[in-house]
DNA sequence: TTATTATATTGCAATATTACGATAAAAGAA
DNA sequence: TTCTTTTATCGTAATATTGCAATATAATAA
């Protein structure tokens, strides 16, 4: 059917997939690690660092403002994007406790 | 288009997204979760644990499969699941290194 | 052998995602 | 005002994903 049966989901599932949706993604993952890298705001220069066109990037970016890990600034004609730092500690640690439950695990 | 363009990201940023969206879907998270918790190996009961058709579930086991975050050993009439230990250890470094790469950020 | 049980695969319909050209909107420059 | 620059949105085509009924496969039980 293509539709995500959500409801029979906690919502501490459906937040940890949400958020791994959009990692699961290269452009975005290569979105964020640049705008780590630049360790300052960057506009659209996304466009040529990436290497897909203007409107994709722009629906990647959304994708990221979306879950809030990304906030962007009108400077002048043209937008910052940064990383919402708080955000990302918060998916963080989301993410880690989902990939933590091994530590006390002993199966086969 | 739908097709992804890998091609233009490194191997590292595919690595993550392909990880990232084995996570992106609830049942798949749902079904890691119950194997940990159960913490021995777990047979056919996820149609009953999760609540999707049993074909439904063979795709998801399937994806995890893929990845190697899961592993089925021939046990009788059934298969016996459970995770990969090893593979989600190094999955786990994996996903780390990015999420952590806020660590020496002093972006806005 | 013929059930029975457990899981996988096939095929398909519904929906989602990805990518981009065309265009719109918003802000500053001339 | 008009032009330019930057980003967003719309519309659409191609592909991917999700879910399940039907069926196949594989192993054991009777």
């Amino acid at each position: 059917m293509g539709l995500t049966k959500s409801e029979i989901f906690t919502e501490q599932q459906n937040q940890i997939a949400n958020i791994a949706k959009v990692f699961g993604h290269p452009a975005r993952v290569a979105i964020l690690q640049y705008l780590f890298k630049i360790n300052s705001c960057i506009c659209g220069d996304l466009v040529d660092e990436i290497g897909l066109a203007q409107p994709t990037i722009s629906q990647h970016l959304r994708a990221l403002k979306n879950i809030g890990l990304i906030k962007g600034n009108i400077e002048g004609t043209s937008i910052c994007y940064c990383i919402n730092n708080d955000n990302w500690t918060t998916m963080k640690s989301i993410i880690n406790e989902f990939l933590n439950q091994d530590i006390n695990n002993n199966c086969c």
